[in-house]
DNA sequence: GTGATCAGTTAGCAA
DNA sequence: TTGCTAACTGATCAC
């Protein structure tokens, strides 16, 4: 299977001046720029100080959608493991009555026998049925 | 939610000489030496073309990739609703017998009360459940 | 070499 | 601007 992934290095080829991704990404745009203030950056490094910022917000973006995505599929395969469950149970009570069923059945016929031998007469309301 | 994406253009700004896209990823290996061989074409143009093939191959796989996510994910949900009508039916079944026992159980208090009325003695065995 | 999949990048939509 | 997601890319694994 997949082990471990080095990949693309973080970018930030440009470390510019002490701005570590982690800070870069987290600092609030207010923030940002008033540090890019401070120091005297040219305009030039500053466009490529927010793509830095935006291309690290989408890399954490990208990481959320995958984890959500795996998340869903496991709740889907949850859900339908206990859908299945339900079913299990239902089944299992719809067994035990059918017996019980069965059970009835097995004293009524022994009574229509029982009627029948004594010739005892029935309402016709009360006719046991077949 | 997500309309059309023109997204990256299919790289390929050498075109080199006129070896389309698809051809280049459908051609055989073989082939394609062949064809690198007939042209004159120098060492580094010759890496560059395999390295655009191996790129518009995996842009394939990719594509696979992400069809077959979508498609496990609709057969998961599948299952499941599926699962639930099971349990539906299943349940419908249930009711279904409730009433039938209920029935049968009204009959039976009917023959009860018959026999009590009539003084009717009954053999132990048949004695009615209560 | 081929195919699959992961993480990172980019484009573009939506809020 | 922020967050998300589709498509693309390169790295890396299995075969």
């Amino acid at each position: 299977m997949m082990m471990m992934c080095v990949c693309q290095a973080p970018l930030s080829p440009t470390p510019c001046a002490e701005i570590s991704d982690d800070e870069l990404v987290s600092i609030s745009v207010r923030d940002l720029n008033r540090q890019l203030k401070m120091r005297g950056l040219t305009r030039d490094q500053i466009v490529r100080m927010k793509q830095r910022r935006r291309t690290l917000k989408n890399r954490g973006y990208a990481a959320s959608c995958r984890i959500k995505r795996i998340e869903q599929k496991d709740e889907l395969e949850t859900e339908k493991s206990q859908e299945w469950q339900d079913t299990e149970l239902m089944q299992d009570d719809n067994n035990r009555i059918r017996e019980e069923i069965a059970a009835l059945r097995g004293k009524y016929d022994a009574l229509k026998r029982f009627a029948l031998i004594k010739n005892i007469p029935l309402p016709p309301e009360l006719e046991l049925l077949p």
